[in-house]
DNA sequence: CGTATTAGATACCGATCGGTATCTTTGTAC
DNA sequence: GTACAAAGATACCGATCGGTATCTAATACG
């Protein structure tokens, strides 16, 4: 009875690491058990169901994950800084990740199918909402004359989104950051294009 | 005791989609022999366990992409062509793709980590297969004065693989193949760049 | 100090997991 | 036609799965 928040914290924290790096369902009640040094019964105090431990647990990787972007994108004062700042926290996410695993997002994309709708709902959620941020940084950087206006800032969102998680997944797969970088230095170079 | 080989191949095809498309580690022999309507006897008859099977199915899947990949390349007389063939054809791989699932690369690389050894060796295979691929093509393009001379074919190919299995896994996250249909065109207007 | 509340532990449930020993059936060769 | 080999079926193994009912112990409040 000693402090149940952050007893919940502390198992949303471990499992979350656990489902980060070895997926999902293939992370069972047993591995939690062992890395909160809690029992069963301790667990399901906290949580309804292990898909509800998921859910809540994913929530609590994207938000870790959006504080460390927006930490580092709020120290940059222009739409073009804010912009390689975001590339730069995807880069040296590789070798030093604020959560172990990688990129959430990537990760739970596999098994965010329709077979887990839970899952699913959250990763669109989490999907939307680096979208939404990325276009807002675009919009703000017409807006303020840093960019070029007129671009199409669903475009450049999507391409920026989706090289990033594709290079964060080579360079996971091949255990070198190589495929990271080389997908940065790419971007810095389209962001070059569009800045004035 | 009809056809062995036969049926071999079927549990490679069965087990692979059901791979493909719920993980590895979230299949079960169960899910297996129901989708293949044998017993666990027969499967263990043909492969010496269920890891021996993931990685095997995973090689049927990865060949299954290359030579699907390989029929729409080699229509294609030029480097330029080719390329363009290998992004539509991971365009139109959303709607009709001709493994359900998706990208098998994509969906094995979250599962490949350490705990699976066998599987990252595998996943890695068809990266570095996939990557060497597309830079014989370039080249190719540069050897017969298609593409521009001394153009850095690890950075393009990173690229284009990155760009394509990302937005992949935004498209099939989302359930539009928007990002996907923005990533190729991005691809279309770099190749712009480098052609002649 | 005593009592109500609740965090957490213990012990169990049926179902399912990957795997195997053994039996039956089928095709083949003589 | 009969004997042999191999494909596949059946029945089982111990371990583990997610989940729960119940018990214990620690805190908060009067």
């Amino acid at each position: 009875m000693r402090q149940p928040e952050a007893t919940k914290a502390n198992i949303l924290k471990q499992s979350g690491h656990l489902f980060n790096t070895q997926g999902y369902k293939a992370t069972s009640l047993s591995d939690i058990t062992h890395a909160t040094k809690l029992t069963k019964g301790a667990i399901y105090r906290h949580f309804r169901s292990k898909d509800q431990l998921e859910k809540e647990a994913l929530l609590y990787l994207s938000q870790t994950m959006f504080a460390s972007i927006r930490q580092r994108i709020k120290a940059e004062s222009t739409a073009p800084g804010k912009l390689r700042a975001l590339f730069s926290f995807f880069e040296t996410h590789i070798s030093n990740p604020p959560i172990k695993g990688g990129c959430p997002l990537l990760n739970v994309s596999t098994e965010a199918d329709d077979a887990h709708p839970g899952l699913r709902k959250q990763a669109v959620i989490i999907l939307n909402l680096l979208r939404d941020s990325i276009i807002t940084i675009l919009d703000n950087g017409v807006r303020y004359g840093q960019l070029k206006p007129g671009l199409k800032k669903a475009y450049y969102a999507s391409v920026i989104i989706a090289l990033l998680e594709g290079a964060i997944m080579m360079s996971k797969l091949r255990g070198s950051n190589e495929d990271i970088k080389l997908a940065t230095r790419h971007l810095d170079e389209m962001l070059k294009e569009i800045e004035l």
